[in-house]
DNA sequence: CCTCAGAATGAGAACTATTCTCATTTTTAG
DNA sequence: CTAAAAATGAGAATAGTTCTCATTCTGAGG
């Protein structure tokens, strides 16, 4: 594990919410100002593969890495923006019973408007 | 309705699968070498909004277009990367329920292994 | 403490899918 | 038939990400 990748490991999981790899470049750069876009990215890959860290997908959204890679799904609140974590059931088990085919995996990202925006309508 | 957006319409209507906006295109030129890729993008979008077709979203790759409204999930083969259409029971119920959440929508993709590509496996 | 191969890095080019711009053409309503 | 509104073509612009490649770092073996 080089320095960088550990100061990217760093600063994702001393933050409280879901990071683009923009953010965590700008982070990365107050502390190692020399550090650049492509080892961001780079390392971002490595981390996910070595499964220390999560990819969050969302259409229409850049990549957001996790810091916990504990299995759970994704609200996407559509005034703030904001992603929230919530845990179901388990929910492949449910989909490969609803349809009947055996699933490598899916992607599921609700919407919603989260209860800080709601209190603003 | 211009010529362009029957041309658009029934090029996806006629196929039987999901497109991606290239492909549209490509099936487009054949019958009306003239159109031009930006109004392909304009009238997906228009369609779209009408309700006439439905965009089809899945993460890493280009949009595709569906000509059925009707409401109904997607499973992506990982080997052949063809999409196809699977019914489930009312999935934002059932996610509202378990994540005790008003959701406005979701967004779902299953990935397997289609039957034809099991054959070779 | 050296050394050198392999890994990691920085900078910017390249890429992909899509949207935007704007001058021109087409369509539509009256 | 005409004027206003809508649609179009061509290509520039954009966003997010990956790629390239020359340079720098690292660490295992001497």
């Amino acid at each position: 594990m080089t320095k960088h990748q550990e100061l990217i490991l760093n600063v994702i999981r001393t933050f409280s919410g879901h990071m683009t790899a923009e953010e965590i470049y700008r982070r990365c750069k107050e502390i190692n100002p020399g550090i650049s876009l492509a080892t961001v990215y780079r390392n971002l890959g490595l981390l996910t593969e070595r499964g220390l860290i999560a990819k969050v997908s969302i259409n229409g959204q850049p990549e957001h890495y996790d810091r916990s890679v504990m299995k759970h799904e994704h609200v996407l609140c559509e005034r703030c923006g904001k992603i929230a974590d919530v845990s179901v059931g388990d929910m492949k088990a449910y989909l490969e019973q609803q349809t009947g085919l055996q699933l490598l995996s899916y992607d599921l990202c609700m919407r919603y408007v989260c209860p800080e925006c709601q209190q603003f309508a």
